[in-house]
DNA sequence: TTTGCTTGGTTAATCGATTACCCAATAGTG
DNA sequence: CACTATTGGGTAATCGATTAACCAAGCAAA
């Protein structure tokens, strides 16, 4: 018989082999089985071992993870429920994410809510039916199950984007407030003084704490917040949000040196516009962002912008999650270092240490 | 008792509510719950129907997949394995194809493969003790595990990038032979004749059939293959495989006019040394490349680009599954329509029909 | 000899949902 | 009246893995 024949023949006599079939072929009960794979050794002789870790092998078996489920209450899979997977700054995120996970032996499960509180919520039911070890939550828009969630035993953490509601849940992420105060350093440390800002929604807490950051530090120097122009259009879609704030910020009177946009993506459609227009980035003004999209250094190396290397999500989020089983989860939010890519034509001096 | 507290006694009183609650509190066995519950009217009374449904509703009773799963033998999970997430194109295809999934009441459970074979076989593997009822492969590399996975009852399909091994296996994504072709024509209609390719790793199909496409298109003009300077780096990034492509191929004595790359990743690499020289995309060349990554209108307005919009993956990979389910499988790849997205400056005359 | 402990297992219950099979009561038919 | 059919259920097996509870044999100590 070849040896490829051989091999068919032992992987798919029956599609699935069970532990009962290893169990069957290795002549112990399922239990001694069971306790084999698992690596509990104190209830079994040198030779069962062996006999049923070669049983494991000729069968190619590999257990279940749904029966273990159903019976232990709880699977390997953790589900990350990304807000915009469209969105190149949180896919990157939940790739991170994804190789910790692995790493750990967890599966991730990764859904997209569309920025949606219905999607969400029927995301965090699937979750529960499907007994997930964790909901990671890349981007949580308040939704009504939200705020029920702690009663059920899943473990919640917030990546991103803080909960919508400040009820001592765990959040891993920038801290959106201390980039805004470190923005309007970097501004001023560079005599950058008109300034204006394009944001979308405020009512997510990420973009809120990083207006309130800026808006703060500039107070500080004398710089009224109401002398700056903000621009804001209804929508979700962050580029085209950028597109038409950019229009309105262009019609007022005094132009502004430096945009901020409290997100890269709001940037993207603010330049969008300014290209089709004409506009110079060099001579007429120049954009600030938040998140540091991994693609800015390739091709908008026009951006300025401030954010938490994606590669740093996945270990942090998986120590988070280890903690919180621990049971000695962290007491305060959990904040990685954000760091600035700065266009030197613009910004000639770095943010002081 | 005031209606918040009321109803958390109703939700948590027991973490998780089971069939067999349900049934209890409307006073019937489990089968005819879940007969009620699954729709199968004929075996209740009209009143008994309206208890169990009742009992639902006050428990707050949503089933356990993972119960179903392991009596059925199949969940309602579909895998879908991306190649990199990291990459916008992939994860647009992603983001896609859950909102059609989700439309049809599945529930996608994606995996970043990292473009690695033994991560690929893990996801595999996991997939089929999830017993989830399909995998679907955005960006498919050869592995071990690939060619012996039909074996096994769960449907497969290749997304955006063939079967590495041609064994009759299903496709949904781009034509990329006819899409190379396409690319050749549009150059050749603009007077374009000095061309350079950059490529990462041919091993993909994808990559290969669409340089086969546009060289066989090329040969018939009387354009030599072999005249065509080709630059290749070692890599999986494509943006750094683009970037050191680019310098090789500045280095060439003939500089080419147009410069095609194989993905709008490797053009973003090039892309950046462009500019970090100072070259002029308009003076100098332009590019050309592949998948129409959603960000270029934005923010990459200079490149000149072949791909099918992302949106119309989902209904066509939603669509084939059901096909393949319903005994009713295409004999055919399923090709989605491309479309070209044109720098008006570079290429004025329009792709004919 | 009896008691207690260790080693090396087995049996059977369990998780949650589905469904084949059984059963009683009622209705319809020859 | 005797006979099927139909309606409206219930009982229990099943999927796959885990684990509490039990048990037998062997050995040591009292």
């Amino acid at each position: 018989m070849p040896p490829s024949q051989r091999r068919k023949q032992k992987h798919s006599t029956s599609s699935r082999v069970s532990l009962a079939m290893v169990a069957a072929h290795a002549k112990v009960s399922t239990a001694t089985a069971s306790r084999i794979i698992n690596g509990i050794t104190n209830k079994a002789s040198e030779q069962t071992i062996i006999q049923v870790k070669k049983a494991v092998k000729e069968l190619g078996y590999r257990p279940a993870s749904i029966g273990r489920a159903l019976r232990c209450q709880e699977s390997r899979m953790v589900g990350v429920l990304a807000a915009s997977l469209a969105n190149p700054t949180m896919s990157a995120m939940a790739s991170s994410i994804e190789r910790s996970l692995r790493d750990e032996g967890y599966i991730m499960s990764l859904c997209d809510t569309h920025e949606e509180a219905d999607i969400q919520d029927e995301y965090l039911r699937e979750m529960r039916s499907q007994l997930a070890r964790a909901v990671v939550i890349i981007g949580a828009v308040q939704s009504e199950l939200l705020s029920d969630y702690r009663d059920n035993g899943t473990t919640l953490l917030f990546v991103n984007r803080p909960a919508p509601n400040h009820n001592n849940s765990h959040y891993v992420g920038i801290n959106n407030y201390q980039a805004g105060v470190d923005v309007a350093n970097i501004l001023l440390q560079n005599g950058k003084r008109h300034i204006g800002i394009i944001h979308a929604s405020l009512e997510f807490t990420a973009a809120a704490e990083r207006r309130r950051g800026l808006l703060d530090r500039l107070a500080e120097e004398g710089i009224n917040p109401e002398d700056i122009p903000h621009a804001h259009t209804e929508g979700l879609n962050h580029l085209e949000v950028g597109y038409k704030s950019m229009q309105t910020l262009l019609e007022m009177p005094k132009r502004p040196d430096v945009i901020v946009c409290l997100s890269d993506m709001l940037a993207y459609g603010a330049y969008r516009l300014t290209q089709e227009m004409g506009l110079d980035i060099v001579e007429d003004f120049t954009f600030f962002g938040f998140d540091d999209n991994p693609l800015n250094p390739w091709i908008a190396n026009w951006l300025n912008s401030v954010g938490v290397p994606a590669s740093l999500y996945g270990p942090a989020t998986v120590a988070t999650l280890k903690a919180i089983w621990n049971q000695s989860p962290p007491t305060e939010p959990v904040y990685l270092p954000h760091q600035f890519r700065l266009n030197k034509e613009f910004f000639p001096l770095p943010p002081k240490k």
